[in-house]
DNA sequence: GACAAAGTTTATGTCAGACAAATAGATCAA
DNA sequence: TTGATCTATTTGTCTGACATAAACTTTGTC
């Protein structure tokens, strides 16, 4: 007697990577909603939720009769949470690592400048709090990735843009993900610290130009941290 | 006898639209399934798909017992081209429209310098190919806005960066909601089409810095286009 | 009377089976 | 050969039922 599991998205889940492995190429046709539903031991109203979803993010399309078929990659949402998170888990993670670095360096020096033009003083202060916590952090790497993700966001969303905003979202998952590549400099914290200080006051002194131009420095920094931790990565893995 | 309507995504539209509008701000608790179901005249299972959707798009939240909640606006995921399209109905045009102004002018000269460096031959081709439906077009304002996009987009693409041709389908469908604002100066296609040419040619002859500046130019008269459209609307509206 | 344990209620989550609609591919006719 | 028709198959929708989880109510105890 098949007790009933508490599926959830995981359903989506399963699918969604199976489709991101290769396993039905773009422009495949997968099987038959009933063939999935028995295939997963689950009723065909669940799997249509999951395929749903991933509908819904531009991952498949699907027509009567012609059945579900995988969109080109290129049309998939890179930018939603869920597909990028699905999408880490390949081999090209450092492609990928840097590709974000690409968009965060764009991004984040821009904001820093609207967020010193216009930020409202809460917003800062989101900003700052944010900054103490990496601060009491700072000894503990682990720890420290906590605030500085939010430190980051909190900028994002001191624009008022909302798009800006939903990119810090993205750019926040996507640093999740990458944590592990970024954390391999133990002192890395402590040096980043007055870097991102240097943000802080640039924005609270209301000066667009610095506080783009601190954005930039630290950026860089990271960059060259992420790249450190890459080539770790693949010299201890051959 | 009801004959049943191929419902499709309409659903999912039709409950958005209710979300959007402001039926059920943020925190709301909306009605139970089957009480949409029957106001709709449709089956719990259409409802639930249309739910389902919204929840992919961080839209909605839902828990046994407790029902269906509106999650905070601040989660939604703004770059999704459906929820762009849902928020596009509402008062505030004039403010997204800004916004995202300013994301295009962040992403797309940043977008160009990239391009100049890094597109391949068959990139710079796809650009060349939508500037010459352009000129071809530039009599007629209507017709002129699709290559228009398309040259916009295939810049994003050339980047190569997943993250930006993402952007790049978003920033589409932005602006196609947004025709309507930046079309109001019949001359605009004559007189934008060499910023354009400039744009092309810089990203042809390899030289980054140039197709940035080009790019920054061509924004700025759009925006100022984008603006005399707004207050057009604005003062035939009072 | 306060408080903890057990039962009740109710909404979502999952299942099963059926029919409707659409369309790709096969069949048939001119 | 070509055009229209027929058929098979797949997704789309409907119906009704039970499972599960959590807020609410009741009960029992100190």
């Amino acid at each position: 007697m098949p007790r009933r599991r508490r599926a959830g998205p995981s359903v989506a889940d399963a699918i969604a990577l199976r489709v991101v492995g290769g396993e039905w190429p773009e422009g495949a046709v997968l099987p038959t909603e009933i063939e999935l539903a028995e295939e997963l031991g689950l009723a065909r109203t669940s799997v249509r939720e999951a395929l749903g979803n991933l509908k819904a993010k531009g991952m498949l399309v699907s027509r009567p009769k012609t059945g579900t078929r995988v969109l080109p990659r290129i049309q998939w949402n890179m930018l939603d949470e869920d597909v990028l998170r699905w999408c880490w888990s390949e081999q090209n993670r450092e492609r990928t690592a840097l590709h974000l670095m690409q968009l965060r360096r764009i991004v984040e020096p821009a904001a820093c400048e609207i967020a010193a033009a216009s930020a409202s003083d809460t917003d800062i202060a989101v900003i700052e709090r944010a900054y103490r916590a990496m601060d009491a952090a700072s000894a503990d790497p682990v720890a420290f990735a906590g605030p500085d993700l939010e430190f980051h966001r909190a900028i994002l969303s001191a624009t008022g843009n909302p798009f800006l905003i939903s990119l810090g979202a993205t750019i926040e998952t996507a640093l999740r993900l990458s944590f592990e590549l970024s954390t391999r400099q133990p002192g890395a914290p402590r040096k980043s610290l007055p870097m991102h200080r240097d943000v802080l006051d640039a924005i609270w002194a209301r000066k667009p130009a610095e506080a783009r131009l601190a954005m930039e420095t630290l950026l860089g920094v990271t960059e060259s941290n992420i790249q450190r931790g890459l080539s770790a990565v693949a010299a201890s893995s051959p």
